[in-house]
DNA sequence: TAAGATTGACGGCTCAATCTTC
DNA sequence: GAAGATTGAGCCGTCAATCTTA
């Protein structure tokens, strides 16, 4: 910034800074946002890999099925939930299966799905990864916000992004 | 959910359904915050891609230099900023620098150092884009809550991920 | 020795095309 | 033909190793 901007400010000259207009208050709040989940996200990736060998993206997998009644769900609505394209779910669900944590099955009614099905040992270090969720979430998220605040931000994501399912 | 549940629901089991637990609270609203952002991302990547030939890793690095003063930053500076590891400001600049949106310099008092430099038709290709992001953003997202509720977003945001700069 | 930047190797995701079944 | 799933090709990002300079 040009020191020759300092000398005088105008309501116009508050525009060109940022500080007056409405729509830069937008863009701050975008750019917070985005600097907040970009920062979450490694957090959370980093110390799930580290300490259960799962990246996020294969969490979040794991605990859509596992919430899903019968822990299987069909590919296409898991990548959606996962949000995922299909190709992408395809091969993280080859990872995961290789590494024993969930199973293909045919579907019965509609032979051209498929359904990925939580294994036991898939369970079970489903629970012991969302253990360590639950501590970096509440960690770094959580426990800087009032119940209040959670239940406003929740409400607040969902004006951007409405819930489907629940 | 299966029908057996809707029987008697009982202050345990609100808990295991996650309506009464403090800690499911938090669940909620990070996984809300989690789908918001990346449908926010992902209509704002497709729109500059598809008007402009950039995607938002892209225009995120030229609205660093931009707002910079002469338009030039250290690489690392860019990269913190960025939200990208060094190698991946390294590969990013270099597609950027054979479109011609910027350019390396070297840095005088320190040869280690290197500057990305935005160009002349890098600023006014990122000042088009703007206008882009600025209509995705409005439309998506400012759009949609008050003065107040921005301000209290970016906010909450600063309390997740504390703003170095400003 | 440490810091800035780059490179090689690789992982993971997407788009478009394909195959199968409805 | 349309929908679910997969495959091939390619892009984009990271980690670890390397090179240069402080």
């Amino acid at each position: 910034m040009s020191t020759a901007t300092v000398v005088k400010i105008s309501a116009g000259q508050q525009e060109a800074q940022g500080l007056g207009d409405p729509s830069e208050l937008g863009q701050q709040a975008w750019r917070a946002l985005l600097r907040a989940q970009a920062c979450m996200a490694k957090r959370l990736d980093a110390e799930l890999e580290r300490a259960h060998r799962l990246p996020m993206s294969s969490f979040e997998v794991l605990h859509h099925l596992a919430r899903s009644p019968g822990g299987r769900m069909r590919m296409c609505d898991l990548a959606e939930q996962a949000q995922l394209s299909r190709s992408g779910l395809t091969r993280l669900v080859d990872r995961l299966e290789r590494e024993g944590l969930l199973e293909r099955c045919s579907c019965q009614h509609d032979a051209r799905g498929a359904y990925a099905c939580l294994t036991a040992g898939g369970r079970i270090r489903m629970e012991e990864a969302r253990r360590t969720q639950l501590t970096v979430v509440t960690e770094h998220f959580s426990s800087r916000f009032s119940a209040q605040e959670l239940s406003e931000l929740a409400a607040m994501a969902e004006r951007i992004a409405p819930c489907s399912g629940a």
